[in-house]
DNA sequence: CCCGTTACCTAACAGTGTTTATTTAGAGCT
DNA sequence: AGCTCTAAATAAACACTGTTAGGTAACGGG
């Protein structure tokens, strides 16, 4: 899909005129699994997916490119693994703004704000979690906890992003802010419509997108949908999340 | 990314005993032009974006690789030539399903369950369209007609589905069956809602999605959420834009 | 019938992810 | 210290990918 881009000088001669290579070290698998995902992330915040490729990590780190399967099943599971927070910074990101409100829809409001506006800023990372369909995902992350599974091992950080958000609907919903409905099926349409908002603009950067109108207009219209129809804060206009001036 | 495919046996010998390959035919470029879009679209619809190499359609058409760069810039040009009409398509799904409604506000819920079902049912083309960032977009799509232009040439189809949305939208504010707003930026919100659905449940097939009550929570939200204040239709659960049972 | 345009081919380049067989570093145990 | 043995790292290849430079020949127009 993208061209060649065009060879990096790797081989730049070395200053030093002992051109013999280091004698190969051997590191504990943590710390050479770790060494590899700090490469990873490093290239990945400086040019994208473009430079993330096995022999440019492999490279950084000092090793083979065939070597970083020793520590990681597969391209995939690497990937993973340098994405694997974005989720909790998503959803801290929600939760900080989120708590900056003692009323909880405009809490809710801040939440939705503080979640797109994070996932505009990191395109790239937002792209690879929310925009590719990583098998690795499939096997490693998210999987249904089996209906009758006394405790799952060790939730995964997006599905703990997930509940985060299902607790705050199932409140509004017991406090009569909101109106009744599934909370699972609640909680899903509001991410996706703050999902919808980030994967648009970073998709299609062409179109004239009308950018922070957009988001509050979102907000607005999803909070405005979610009261019941006897809500006082019909029509309030509720400061669609935004940071008190 | 993904792991190479195990090797199509290509060279599988001819079952005739002649095995001098015919004699190489020139075709007009317009003719060859749409053979080749023709076996791409094919080998899409056959195995998604895996099989869409170079390569593979050349060998489908029977000519090499090298010979399409004649008629298609890159790749991306023919990627794009393949996926043009889905606009169309998406935007004619939710114009069919409207025009069944006489009712203006559940057309509006028509439209977007129809875009939604589309999407979803064509997973692959959608991804392609909605959810990578092609260059060739930037410039062969959905160029935003500079403020002062008379006329656009030839608007894209990507403009004209969203222009379609926006016409709509401006009717129902002007009859005041929803609540006043930027027309642009209603309309981007409405298409952002109903691309969230999709894109989380094309991406994230791993996640238990509620599918069909998370489509129509998420349409009852939007509208109800446009809905003016004083709105008749408030809490009327105007069908979700179900087709009528 | 020749001639020039250009569709097409051959061959290569530079990159990709991944595997296999081999070497060897370094921890653990006499 | 010396030995052993596991597994981290390597070198080399495989099967792909998109793309391009340069040569060949098919075909329409004169």
């Amino acid at each position: 899909m993208r061209k060649p881009v065009p060879k990096k000088t790797t081989a730049a001669r070395k200053p030093r005129a002992a051109p013999e290579k280091a004698p190969r070290r051997r590191l504990s698998p943590i710390e050479r699994r770790l060494q590899i995902i700090e490469a990873a992330r490093a290239l990945f915040a400086e040019g994208g997916p473009d430079l993330l490729s096995m022999r440019n990590i492999a490279r950084r780190v000092g090793i083979t490119q065939a070597a970083i399967y020793q520590h990681f099943e597969d391209k995939e599971a690497l990937v993973f693994a340098i994405v694997e927070d974005f989720f909790s910074e998503l959803i801290e990101a929600g939760m900080k703004a989120a708590a900056e409100e003692t009323d909880p829809l405009a809490g809710l409001a801040r939440a939705m704000r503080g979640y797109v506006e994070v996932g505009l800023s990191r395109p790239d990372e937002y792209r690879l979690v929310f925009m590719t369909s990583i098998p690795s995902f499939r096997r490693k992350n998210m999987h249904r906890v089996p209906a009758g599974a006394p405790s799952p091992i060790q939730r995964s950080k997006g599905q703990i992003a997930f509940d985060y958000l299902l607790d705050r609907v199932r409140e509004l919903i017991a406090s009569g802010l909101i109106r009744k409905g599934e909370p699972e099926v609640v909680a899903e349409a509001i991410w996706a419509a703050g999902h919808g908002i980030v994967s648009l603009l970073i998709t299609h950067v062409e179109f004239p997108w009308s950018r922070e109108a957009l988001v509050d207009t979102q907000i607005r219209i999803v909070l405005e949908g979610l009261l019941p129809d006897d809500s006082p804060a019909r029509g309030a206009r509720h400061a669609c999340g935004a940071p008190r001036a």
